[in-house]
DNA sequence: ACAAAAGTGTTTCCAATACACCCATGG
DNA sequence: CCATGGGTGTATTGGAAACACTTTTGT
């Protein structure tokens, strides 16, 4: 068995869902990616990240090459994901590519490098690599973990109406869910409380709707077990 | 940024229920250990794996060097799971490890090499380098998704009775579970499947169990949402 | 007054659990 | 015939979905 030199590079899938509360159409689920100026792949489209440094681990290295693209403030969740090493992956030396997920909140609206910029996950362009079938799996990972955990805090402003939750849900999730299933859903886990305030009508009247936040900050599992609980 | 270089290796957390029908005692869920014969670390436990190979991909890696503690067709599952980059973790140069989980069916029994062996994860022994925390996560995972996958498939022999098949479980999951519950849950699901056959009673009378099989043998997700399930 | 949006009440459904009861075998 | 373990029938629970209806605003 021979033992090669072997790079290591981070790439993130960040994710924002983007046109909440612009009443144009409807909000959609975004990537961040950049355009590749030079080959290989010249043109292309490829995730952020980069060389994993000598002295940091995977996360440091994420949050350091990332930083180049957004604010890290901006970033409310990170996570590993799967790592690509087929040998042949890209050309050149061999490079092992662990991948993250990333979330910014809808609100947030992070100054981008000008070879960098959102892209619906709906109509991914040419992408460089393998880059593809990171993000489809990334987006894969997000839908399940909507529905058995607290993620969606790192996709939402702080304080929202369910509606605005609604349309974040949706989007993310690719179908339609309902308003007040979802109310309630998050309500009996305790993951939203109200705030007691209410926001302004839209422009169209209606009843001014109740502010909720996410109750906690911090990616919490909500559902571990679809069944075999334990007794009790 | 400085870019040392950086070695790349594989860890295994591979578990087995062992003491299935043996009628002594519960039977317990065990991890495969080597102990290490030379520094650092000496006489402490490791998993198996070692340094990934320039021209294999990871799971390739993996089961190149199972083969070398056991055969390769007991080895019923394998996924990758979490990597750990802690520039720190070993001594000497830095490396990485891919963690992955393996399942070995309870009725294989595979030949060891000497300096390996079976232990239940209820009691580790004293354990190398950053391995331990390996082995909690990947029984978190374990039990995570014996709940809402098929993967029981691979702790399992092919054709097995309903009360060895909690047994398992139990071992697996770490508390009681309802042989009663457990049948209707993986026959609602289509997970498990009658064989039409039966087995013999067991030394204290009582009636022949039937005998069930898994409907598949490859791993499959089958209860994917917790709540918020696409309409219809 | 009316349309629009938010929120509540109520019904239905179904998976999962809990447990009582029946079945088949060995000794 | 009875102890032992296997299997079935059935009631209950509880979370989620579906949908009708009420509330509160702007125009």
């Amino acid at each position: 068995m021979t033992y090669g030199s072997t790079a290591h590079e981070v790439l993130a899938v960040v994710f924002q869902v983007r046109g909440v509360d612009s009443g144009e159409g409807q909000p959609a689920l975004h990537v961040l990616l950049w355009q590749r100026a030079l080959d290989p792949e010249r043109g292309r489209w490829s995730l952020p990240g980069g060389r994993l440094g000598h002295d940091e681990d995977l996360t440091t290295s994420v949050r350091r090459q990332l930083a180049e693209k957004v604010d890290l403030r901006e970033i409310a969740h990170l996570e590993q994901l799967a790592v690509f090493s087929d040998p042949a992956r890209v050309p050149g030396g061999r490079t092992i590519a662990s991948t993250f997920l990333g979330l910014v909140p809808s609100a947030a609206t992070p100054a981008l490098p000008s070879d960098t910029c959102w892209h619906p996950v709906s109509e991914l362009p040419e992408m460089a690599f393998d880059h593809r079938p990171m993000v489809e799996h990334a987006h894969t990972r997000l839908a399940a973990k909507l529905s058995y955990t607290n993620i969606g805090f790192a996709l939402t402003p702080t304080d929202f109406a369910i509606s605005t939750l609604r349309d974040i849900y949706c989007a993310a999730l690719g179908y339609q869910v309902d308003a007040t299933n979802l109310q309630r859903v998050l309500e009996r886990r305790n993951v939203i409380t109200r705030t007691g305030s209410t926001a302004r009508s839209g422009r169209a009247g209606g009843r001014p709707p109740a502010l909720y936040r996410f109750t906690e900050s911090r990616y919490r599992v909500t559902d571990e077990f679809a069944a075999l609980r334990p007794p009790g």
